[in-house]
DNA sequence: ATTCAATGTATGAGCCTCTCACATCACTCA
DNA sequence: TGAGTGATGTGAGAGGCTCATACATTGAAT
C-alpha cells in the first residue's frame, strides 16, 4: 500500500482535469471517439484508472469537456478568418469555408463536438454553438431583407450552420476522398454554396450588389 | 451440456440475422447508439451472446447492417414524397423537408446511418447514399444553368445533402426544442433553405419561373 | 443412413466503466 | 507553528461487454 506515483514527481498531479482533456483530444485524433477510453487517458497521464472520476462524472463528461475545448479553439480560428472580410455577405460565406478547413485540422475534435449523443445530453455544448450565432447575427441582419423579421436572420444562420456541418460530415467520412487531399476543394464548394444560400435569403431588390453565385 | 434453446421452439432460429437487425433498430430507438450492445440484442432475440457473431463480424458490422436497413426505408419514403411534385426545383427542395420529417420518425436510425465512425469504415453505407444521388441527378441537371458542367449538378446535390443532414443533426440534438414538437417547422425551414440553394445554383436568366425564396 | 456445413451454446480471456475504502497532501486558521 | 480538513490520487473489485474457441445440434445433400 505505498501509492508511490510513478512517472510523476508529486503525488498530486497539479492540474489533472486539464491534462486529461488534452490527452483525450490526442487520443481521439489517433483512434477516434470509438477507440477512446477513460482508462487509456488515465494511463497516458500516469494516473490510476479511477483518478479521472474525481474530475468528471463519467466518460461522457470528459468527452464533453474536450469538445468544449475544441469549440473554444474553433472560435479563435473563426475570429481570425473573418477579421478582414468587408461585406456581410462574404463574411457569412467565408465562415462556411473556414469551418470546413478547421474540420480538417481538428478531425476527431469535431467528431466529439458533433457527436449526437453528447450534444443531446450536454447542453453546454449547444450553448457554445450559440455563441457563434451571436457573433454572426449582425452580419445576418445586414444581409436579410429590411422588411423581414428577426427570425429570418436567425433562420439564415441555422441554414448556414446546417450547411457547414453537413459538408464537414461528408468530408470527414471520406465521401470526397482522403480528407487531407480534398479539404481546400470542399472548403471552396462550401463557401460557394453558402453564398448561394445567403443570396437566396436576401431580397433581390435590395442594394446587395454581389451576384451571389459562381466564384 | 444441454443447449436447450429457451424462449424458442427450435434450436435454430430461422432468420437470426434479420431478427437481430430488427432488434437492433428497436434498441437504438429506445436507448440510442451509445446504449446499444450486441449482448442486449442477443438477449432480446433469445439467443446466446455469441450467436450474433456467426452472422456479423463485429458490433459495427451489425450496426452497419441496421443502418443499411434504415437507408432502404428512407428511400421508400423519398420516392413516395416526390411522386407528385412537378418542377425539378420543387422536387429538390421537397427532398430536404422529407428528409427532416423522416428523421423525426426514425431518430436513432439516422444516428447510425450518419455515425461518423461507421460511415468511414463501411463503404456500403456511403454507396447507399450514392443511390439517392442517382435518383436526384436528373432533377439537378434540369435546374443547373445549361452552360454549366455536370460537376455543378453534382455539387448542388452535395450542397443539398449537406444542408439536410445539418438540419437533421440540429433537430435530433434538440437545438430547436423537443424534436416531435418542432419537426414540421424545421422541415419547412429546411425546404425553404433548399429552395434558396437551388435558386442560387440555377441561372437567373433561365426559364425558371419560380421566385425561389419565401414560401 | 451418413456426412457436412451452417448455426447455436458454453465458457472464458481481456478490457472497460465506475464505486468504495483508504492514503496523501495543500491550505486554513487558531 | 502545527493540527485539522477537504480535495485529489491509489488499489481493489464488481459487473458488463466484445469477441475467440471448442463443442452441440440440425437440415440437406449424397
Amino acid at each position: 500500500m505505498a501509492p508511490t506515483p510513478k512517472g510523476r514527481a508529486t503525488y498530486h498531479h497539479g492540474d489533472l482535469a486539464a491534462a486529461l482533456v488534452q490527452t483525450t483530444l490526442e487520443i481521439i485524433d489517433e483512434v477516434g471517439v470509438r477507440g477512446f477510453s477513460v482508462a487509456e487517458a488515465a494511463r497516458r497521464t500516469c494516473v490510476s484508472p479511477g483518478a479521472p472520476y474525481r474530475h468528471f462524472a463519467d466518460r461522457d463528461a470528459l468527452l464533453a469537456a474536450a469538445a468544449l475545448e475544441v469549440s473554444r479553439r474553433l472560435r479563435a480560428i473563426y475570429l481570425d478568418s473573418v477579421a478582414d472580410v468587408g461585406s456581410a455577405q462574404e463574411r457569412l460565406a467565408t465562415v462556411a469555408g473556414t469551418f470546413v478547413r478547421a474540420a480538417a485540422r481538428y478531425r476527431g475534435g469535431l467528431d466529439i463536438l458533433f457527436a449526437p449523443g453528447l450534444r443531446a445530453t450536454h447542453p453546454e455544448l449547444r450553448d457554445s454553438s450559440r455563441e457563434f450565432v451571436d457573433l454572426l447575427l449582425p452580419s445576418a441582419f445586414e444581409v436579410v431583407a429590411p422588411g423581414e423579421a428577426a427570425v429570418t436572420a436567425v433562420a439564415l444562420l441555422d441554414a448556414l450552420h446546417a450547411l457547414a456541418r453537413g459538408y464537414v460530415a461528408q468530408l470527414l467520412e471520406g465521401k470526397f476522398g482522403d480528407p487531407d487531399d480534398v479539404v481546400e476543394e470542399v472548403a471552396i464548394r462550401a463557401t460557394r454554396a453558402a453564398r448561394a444560400l445567403v443570396a437566396g435569403y436576401g431580397v433581390p431588390s435590395g442594394p446587395v450588389g454581389e451576384e451571389g453565385r459562381d466564384r
